[in-house]
DNA sequence: GCGACAG
DNA sequence: ATCTTGTCGC
């Protein structure tokens, strides 16, 4: 599937803050259809990549070279991202792609999104159906400026989209009750941005924020 | 200054 | 996210 590029990646925490304030303003807080038959979800796995040069000789060395350790080491990491998409109504699979590639922008609470959306888009990219939602392992306006990861790439794919995360980001809740089905909302002053939900028993509670 | 902090 | 180590509950 297509997909908007209105930004770069490679920025600053600055600009990107920037740029997060100025996507914000065109997310639509409404439902647009009520049946959706596709939906996509994906998620990123990564893993530490390391320079060829760590471990070997290079740092090896005693003395004053070897307080320099880290001078060798490729910081950035390699990323898997898989996007598989299902129809609802039967529960089955139509597609499933998967992307990789290099990532250099650290995990910075509140920039998510500069860090996974790249490999995301590209594994999206592939997806040759059209799913009607996507759904990300993220926070959708459950953010501190209102766009999560998943608010974010809904507006790029110009999909509707859901945050589905493990863990809070911001906003308060109550205990969440024991049986299936139970939730809470999620709010940030008084305006209720997501619901904490209990999709299984003697399981925590998944942070569902909208889109 | 201190605590919080999606993945 | 991924990895390691230790503790707790069924």
């Amino acid at each position: 599937m297509k997909y908007l590029k209105l930004h770069p990646w490679n920025v600053s925490y600055k600009k990107a803050v920037e740029i997060q304030g100025r996507l914000e303003k065109s997310i639509v807080l409404k439902c647009v259809a009520k049946n959706f038959r596709y939906i996509a979800g994906a998620d990123v796995s990564y893993l530490p990549l390391r320079t060829i040069q760590s471990g070997s000789r290079q740092n090896q060395c005693i003395g004053k070279t070897s307080r320099r350790r880290s001078a060798g080491i490729n910081k950035s990491e390699m990323f898997y991202a898989s996007v598989v998409v299902f129809e609802l109504k039967s529960m089955e699979m139509i597609e499933a792609v998967t992307a990789s590639g290099k990532v250099d922008f650290p995990y910075i609470p509140g920039l998510l999104s500069f860090r996974e959306s790249p490999i995301l888009l590209k594994a999206f990219a592939r997806i040759k159906s059209n799913p009607d939602v996507v759904i990300l392992d993220a926070q959708g306006i459950a953010h501190p400026r209102g766009i999560g990861l998943a608010s974010h790439i809904g507006l790029l794919l110009g999909k509707p989209s859901i945050g589905c995360a493990k863990t809070r980001l911001i906003g308060d809740y109550n205990e969440v009750g024991e049986e299936v089905g139970c939730y809470s909302h999620l709010t940030v002053q008084d305006k209720v941005v997501g619901a904490v939900l209990r999709t299984r028993k003697n399981v925590k509670p998944v942070f569902f924020s909208r889109p």
